[in-house]
DNA sequence: TTATTAATTAGGAATCATTATCAAATAATA
DNA sequence: TATTATTTGATAATGATTCCTAATTAATAA
């Protein structure tokens, strides 16, 4: 998953805005590009002070505010709490409602119906998230 | 919106599963079932204070729960805290991120969309919820 | 290369929604 | 009407997130 190409791409576009480009924030950008795991910033904060131990949690939360503002990473809320991704295009979120696993799945239909919805609500929509609970594959056959 | 059949089903469901048919409780199922305003558990505990002053928070929570366990009512995450509905089919919930108001969009596809995924990625899938991010019709003129 | 400075960070306190706890109240039943 | 297990109310505890501020540092220009 991970690609430099694409770590350069989003740090030139934050550094193009004015922002700085910190050690912190490349390493927040580049655990997100190169994992699939929907982290949270807890989780995000444990495995980066493994590489990097002077990141703090505040600092991660900061980022992960950043990089959403900036529509690099989108967030979804699950029980309670926030998991970050860096795939921004919409897609369905499967969520595991045992292991807390979370899958991406692909559904071309997903801007049609967007636009379906701003023409019926006349709300001016600007994302979206499509979830679906249930049991990942691990874990649905302790619940039979 | 409000059926008063609607509200007896629901509290003989719940009698008939043993649950016991307090004043608070018929009071929370009451409210939900007349508003289309996808309130939060504050909301409803402030609501339902005005007729009936002795029902506390804590018992708004445990009736949530209860009633989302059994399906009752569904829940959505926005902004770090949850709404209910006594919408239950899939439907897409459109947020307005100014004034926090939920409106439910009708989607045929959802269930189709559904059963792709479960298809795609081995899920078992118990439940979703679609959201769309937006401004409302009052709210989105303040943003141009 | 170094000095300057505004942006950023670290760390801890504060906040806020939700959950847990448990004694008192009560719905269901016999 | 008495019994009892369930439910409630009040409050404490929890946990994710935000807020605060002094110290640090990335970016820039001399």
């Amino acid at each position: 998953m991970k690609n430099m190409q694409q770590l350069e791409d989003l740090v030139s576009s934050l550094r193009e805005e004015g922002f700085r480009i910190t050690p912190q924030r490349v390493a927040i950008l580049d655990y997100l590009l190169e994992t699939d795991d929907h982290p949270s910033a807890e989780y995000i904060h444990k495995i980066i002070q493994k590489k990097y131990p002077m990141v703090s949690l505040s600092t991660v939360y900061k980022t992960l505010d950043l990089l959403r503002e900036k529509k690099l990473v989108s967030e979804i809320e699950v029980d309670g709490e926030s998991r970050f991704d860096a795939q921004t295009d919409a897609h369905i979120n499967l969520v595991c409602m045992n292991c807390g696993k979370i899958d991406d799945v692909d559904e071309d239909s997903l801007n049609e119906i967007k636009n379906r919805a701003a023409k019926k609500s006349k709300y001016l929509i600007l994302k979206g998230n499509f979830e679906l609970f249930g049991y990942c594959t691990n874990c649905k056959s302790k619940f039979n």
